[in-house]
DNA sequence: TCTGGGGTCCTAGGACCC
DNA sequence: TCTGGGGTCCTAGGACCC
């Protein structure tokens, strides 16, 4: 397939666009486009399916050989990484050699080609990256990056999507160089704390963000489209225990229970809902995972309004094998005995007392656990 | 043209606590 | 009888990224 146009996604009706090559996106196909309007504008081209095994097992070579450069690796995606290489010096010439040995290894050991932005700020390096496709590399020296930005679009700016860029148009801002001119109190006020105060920096070519390692998963999460809207509620339960299943299977095999569960409901409309629920005990197996979706669907209108997508998460993630913290804040007194019980059964009699009777010496602390 | 799937982070209002 | 200030957590929606 080198050097044809291939564009890589589902074969469904609804399916879109996962990634396309350079000779496909040239005829204007690109990532999130519907496959069917690719098969339009790109009638020749081939159409693969996306093998997502494939991606991970290849992510993990190339990542391997990154990890032998640094350990100061961030992951971004299954094809793109942040390396902070600043303790290399002594052993390379340049950044740029060290790019260049990089991109030599993947080549060698894996046959790929990989591109690479050079800089000293990961918003500067992410979008070299960009200039530097397909399989080159593009180094923004230091002290140049305020020239390098202020010429660009803002749009290409990480983190200016369409709802973004939208709102800076209104603002007259084309240009990072405009956003840069800005006053930063403007910005934060029309965008918001975050958003505004980082665009301000950015545009200033302010970026200390550090390249981190990624730390444990926040959520996981299950959902599909289905080809035709779903409107019969016995079906949706069916799809919903699936959903379950799966989502069980991954907070299992990742070690996690949950304490909060999220349904997702698209209608056909495209109106998107969610409903969650967070428990003071965290959950984790099929049946509670459905017993809390079918709760949640019920404060949705799915079946009455046509279901485009439906969608189950886990967020509130915690090790499964963590100590877990005993229900203190019980609803009724009945619990709160049962948990006293439990908790002296564990840890003795002395272990928990009323505070009233706290300032009875009597009471003995014969254990060295927990006051 | 009719819009995937899996994530992260932010915002805003409200409940609740001290 | 009416009411402060500071904080956390939860929920729902939304923007953004690949």
């Amino acid at each position: 397939m080198r050097g044809r146009a291939v564009v890589v996604g589902g074969s469904g009706p609804r399916s879109v666009v996962a990634s396309a090559s350079y000779e496909a996106r040239a005829r204007g196909v690109h990532s999130g486009m519907p496959i069917a309007q690719a098969r339009r504008i790109c009638p020749f081209a081939v159409f693969v399916p996306s093998d997502h095994d494939a991606y991970r097992t290849t992510s993990r070579e190339v990542f391997s050989v990154l990890g032998e450069f640094t350990p100061l690796l961030e992951e971004v995606s299954v094809d793109e990484a942040f390396l902070d290489i600043s303790g290399l010096g002594l052993l390379f010439a340049s950044p740029a050699a060290v790019a260049e040995r990089i991109r030599e290894t993947v080549r060698g050991k894996l046959g790929l080609p990989c591109s690479i932005g050079v800089a000293t700020t990961k918003l500067v390096a992410k979008m070299a990256s960009r200039d530097a496709k397909p399989d080159g590399m593009a180094v923004v020296a230091a002290g140049s990056e305020l020239g390098y930005l202020h010429g660009k679009p803002v749009r290409s700016l990480w983190g200016v999507g369409e709802a973004t860029h939208a709102r800076l148009e209104e603002l007259g801002v084309v240009t990072i160089g405009d956003l840069a001119g800005f006053p930063r109190t403007t910005l934060v006020r029309r965008l918001g704390t975050a958003l505004g105060g980082m665009l301000a920096d950015l545009a200033a070519g302010v970026d200390d963000r550090p390249v981190e390692p990624a730390g444990a998963a926040r959520s996981i999460s299950v959902e599909e489209t289905y080809d035709i809207d779903l409107d019969d509620l016995s079906r949706i339960h069916r799809e919903l225990l699936g959903q379950a299943d799966r989502l069980a299977t991954r907070l299992r095999q990742d070690g996690f229970v949950a304490a909060t569960v999220q349904l997702k409901v698209r209608y056909g409309d495209f109106t998107t809902v969610t409903r969650s629920h967070t428990f003071a005990e965290p959950v984790s197996t099929t049946p509670e995972l459905h017993r809390i979706a079918l709760e949640l669907l019920g404060r949705t209108q799915a079946a009455r309004r046509p279901v485009r997508l439906l969608g189950l998460g886990a967020g509130g993630l915690i090790g499964a094998t963590a100590p877990r913290q005993l229900d203190l804040a019980a609803r009724s007194w009945d619990d709160l005995e049962r948990v006293v019980r439990d908790v002296r059964d564990r840890f003795g009699r002395s272990a928990l007392e009323r505070a009233r009777l706290a300032e009875d010496t009597s009471i003995r602390r014969d254990s060295p656990g927990p006051e």
